[in-house]
DNA sequence: GTCTATAGTACGATAGAC
DNA sequence: GTCTATCGTACTATAGAC
């Protein structure tokens, strides 16, 4: 049997959420998850700092998916942040919906994993304000914009995910935006 | 020796304060908190359901500060939520900033401990949303008010406790809820 | 109040890829 | 040889069960 068979952390994703799904987050342990994926206990904390870290994407990459959708220079933060948010709808195709509606059926059933994601999304919402100051925005009102990206974002993945819901990702951001705009 | 001297969870919450600092959070066993308070590991367990909530604020008195503060009704969810904010600054008078920023400092070197913070304001968000749902505002605008009052809530703490700061909460309160009417 | 399961850490050893 | 992924085991503290 060969040692080496690569791709053991998508392997363990894979299990883990089936696992999950059928025995719940509590009931299943990091060493069944490992024998599901073929590996040891040993190997699942070398792919994942902790067990939560499992079900979510790498922070960087999901990060880089806004850095990179912002325009280089813009004198009004909010619409750089907006402009940020288009390029996330690649992430929310169709074809993933489902997928996303499972993890987040267990995540919603766990206050560890909500901590985790909101963790993630706090980081996002760092990494837009270190962006916009970076640009001469003062660090208060980039604060504000990059928090309000964010919340417009998990406003909009939330309403996605629902169950029911048939919409594209762009349709229901926009709906999101329009509600915004009516806010202010 | 009186076997019930009262207050344990004062005791506890100051005790584990103090430990936190001299040795690190990492550094701290709930035993070493128990004891100085004078309890047993079981008993810091029946006051508080894991270590971290030892630092944190009782959420409902937290939340109630705020809700309580929101008009009875209002067509402006924005305006709404704004004068929910103006409640929290009872909580964040100046004989409490030292201890705040005792506080902020063993939190931010602890990813756990953000977790655990963000989860409350979470929480503080999905009460505004159902208050305001709950007044007829659309569910979509509703969350988009709350997360917005919670960023306004969360820039004014960050900038009252950073070191060198003088400036009292609504000074700074104000401040930032300028610097977002200018975003807008 | 006692007992125990499990997450997570530390250090070390081994084996395949190049 | 080097590098990197795997595995072995012993250990502590949290947290929940009894």
């Amino acid at each position: 049997m060969a040692r080496w068979q690569g791709g053991a952390a998508e392997r363990l994703k894979e299990a883990a959420l089936g696992l999950f799904q059928t025995q719940g987050y509590d009931g299943t342990t990091v060493a069944e998850i490992a024998a599901a994926a073929g590996v040891t206990e040993r190997t699942f904390f070398r792919h994942f700092t902790d067990k939560r870290e499992v079900l979510f994407f790498d922070q960087q990459s999901f990060e880089g998916t806004f850095l990179n959708a912002l325009p280089a220079s813009s004198a009004d933060p909010i619409a750089a942040v907006i402009a940020g948010l288009g390029g996330a709808a690649a992430l929310f195709g169709e074809e993933r919906r489902g997928w996303s509606r499972a993890r987040q059926a267990i995540i919603a059933a766990n206050p560890g994993l909500q901590e985790r994601e909101l963790l993630k999304l706090s980081l996002l919402a760092v990494s837009l304000t270190r962006e916009l100051a970076g640009r001469g925005i003062d660090p208060i009102s980039a604060a504000l914009a990059a928090e309000t990206g964010v919340a417009v974002f998990r406003t909009t993945f939330t309403t996605w995910v629902a169950e029911g819901e048939t919409r594209s990702f762009p349709e229901i951001q926009d709906e999101v935006l329009e509600r915004l705009r009516a806010l202010l």
